[in-house]
DNA sequence: ATGAAAGCGCTAACAG
DNA sequence: CTGTTAGCGCTTTCAT
């Protein structure tokens, strides 16, 4: 079934034709020598290394030194943006000593206790896990190391890094009330994902202490993803409108962007009808029209603590631990005064 | 410096526990017990491989069958839509028993040999080349079984799945000349990126064949990002137009996205004034505004694609080869018929 | 049907 | 400084 890989060079190969041990070969290989191999040997290990293209099997190598090599990135939806930069960010902080491989959720959508099972089963480095659900992490016990991303939960066993809500939340309050806007709506995703539930209850709390309010049930889609945004927002938008809302904050910038398309199908004018702002600014809510007010959580810097401390966990550089990253309000066009 | 990884159960630990050998464990392990183990010393052997949760150490169990199990992917950008959905599609169709590490350029934008040598150090069972230039291919030698994705370039001793250029830039010439457009513009990226030239080609011989064609010289851009598009376009769109120019086409959607913002910065109406176009449809292609006019070049079906032929190469389910994909234009409100 | 034993390629003591 | 040796945990003949 498995295909016989290409023959390459061993150490045993190398050491051989150079007349050394495997062992003087694994020093050298390793960049160990110093101090135990003489220049001279060494340079012979090295040519000898070069002729045959030697490289360390680093199965064999893992597995001699009793460690695990891998760790895992599983996220909702690799294709979303967010996750994208979160995983750039991760990649590129690993040691080079770890890898890191993906996993996608089998279900399409979000992912589900199997999805993390499957990770669990093989044996991984570590884990990291992008905006896992309060169930989810209720249904799983860790088997390594593993680390919550942007979950707004707390579990013991995992260390976690998260995003400064509160100040989001806070920012984006001041700023819509600011403008004036007193009635605001907002849009959210079902599910049981405590980090959205999270800025919601940030952002409506700072409303409230400035006199303003969520004025109206919260749309609640079933996916984080724009198509089915536009048809919820389709569906609520000239109510919203006739309620006095005069601003609508979504709990995603994926979910504003749909919120944004339905406006604009409607015929409703953004911002000076309707103010839109959303959380997680991405690469494109610059880009799309009206350029889309958002806090920016900082994906990228996300993923690259995740890769740091768990560079700490895995090599003992650090303890595992919490952190969290400042949000910041980036103002663009989606948001105006409030009419009236 | 490497931690100790937590202690987990061993085969024999199982076999101890259950009181038969390490052999029996690995047999019901892996599922090969049928006919070599009978039903109840199995049952046995199960229970005791859930009371000591224990699961099979794939680095042991890799050595042990001389084979390798991790498929590297790297791309230029993992931030770049077009690559997060490749990847999506790898991920999703790469069997189960192989695991997909992402490398990242270390750089930052394009990827160089010493990316790839990165790679090609370690001991791979596969690797995934995203839109790889000439260049980077005449420099390297594969140690392991090597897909390009998109290259436009071919290797005797690599597979590749590329995208069908030649019927994009008959569905893109058809488009705009059937809209009148006569004179047109093409933005695309320096370096050697064989695939971007060869749809440039395939647009520009279509124009010909149409009475059309390439105008003005093209707009060569040093990176394949929005922003660095915006300030190419800002620099000539003006100039174009007064050239008579009535449509522009970019060598990719990200690309377009710059040109569309530039051009709305300089008060140039698209589609009215000038149409703009695109390679490689992304999600958010649909989104900005106006929606771009773009060619889908099926990157999801592009990854899963090479997913599948690497099984194949790695697990003898089908030899290596190549494949080309349909590309499909998708008009939107970018592009319409040519002023005048 | 089950077990014993020989490695896979490497690393890490330990001898010399 | 260099070689010998003993595994890491698993798979896989080959006996029994």
């Amino acid at each position: 079934m498995s295909l016989t890989p290409a023959p390459r060079a061993t150490a045993r190969d190398v050491a051989q034709l150079v007349g050394v041990s495997v062992a003087t070969v694994s020093l050298v290989a390793n960049g160990k020598a110093a101090g135990r191999v003489t220049p001279q040997t060494r340079e012979r290990v090295l040519a000898g290394i070069r002729q045959l293209d030697y490289r360390v099997n680093t199965t064999a190598s893992a597995l001699a030194q009793g460690r695990r090599e891998t760790v895992a990135f599983v996220s909702p939806d690799p294709t979303n943006p967010f996750f994208s930069l979160v995983l750039e960010g991760i990649v590129d902080e690993l040691d080079d000593s770890l890898s890191l491989t993906v996993l996608v959720p089998s279900h399409g959508d979000d992912y589900d206790p199997s999805t993390v099972q499957r990770a669990l089963a093989g044996d991984l480095a570590g884990l990291v896990l992008a905006s896992p659900g309060r169930t989810l992490l209720d249904s799983i016990a860790p088997t390594c190391p593993t680390i919550l991303l942007d979950s707004g939960e707390t579990r013991v066993d995992m260390a976690s890094v998260d995003l400064d809500v509160e100040t989001a939340g806070l920012q984006l309050a001041d700023h819509l009330v600011g403008l004036g806007h007193r009635r605001v709506a907002y849009v959210g995703v079902g599910r049981d994902k405590a980090t959205l539930q999270h800025r919601r209850e940030a952002l409506h709390e700072q409303l409230v202490l400035r006199g303003a309010d969520l004025a109206v049930p919260d749309l609640t889609l079933q996916r984080m993803t724009t198509a089915v945004a536009l048809d919820g927002a389709l569906a609520v938008l000239s109510r919203w409108i006739d309620e006095g809302i005069t601003a609508v904050v979504c709990g995603d910038d994926l979910l504003a962007y749909g919120v944004l398309q339905a406006a604009r199908r409607l015929g409703i004018d953004v911002p000076a009808t309707l103010s839109v702002a959303g959380f997680n600014d991405l690469p494109y809510s610059a880009m799309v029209s009206p350029a889309l007010t958002s806090v920016d959580l900082s994906a990228r810097e996300l993923g690259a603590s995740a890769g740091r401390a768990m560079n700490g966990m895995l090599l003992g550089t650090a303890p595992a631990g919490r952190a969290t990253l400042r949000a910041r309000l980036i103002a663009r066009e989606s948001t105006a005064a409030a009419r009236g």
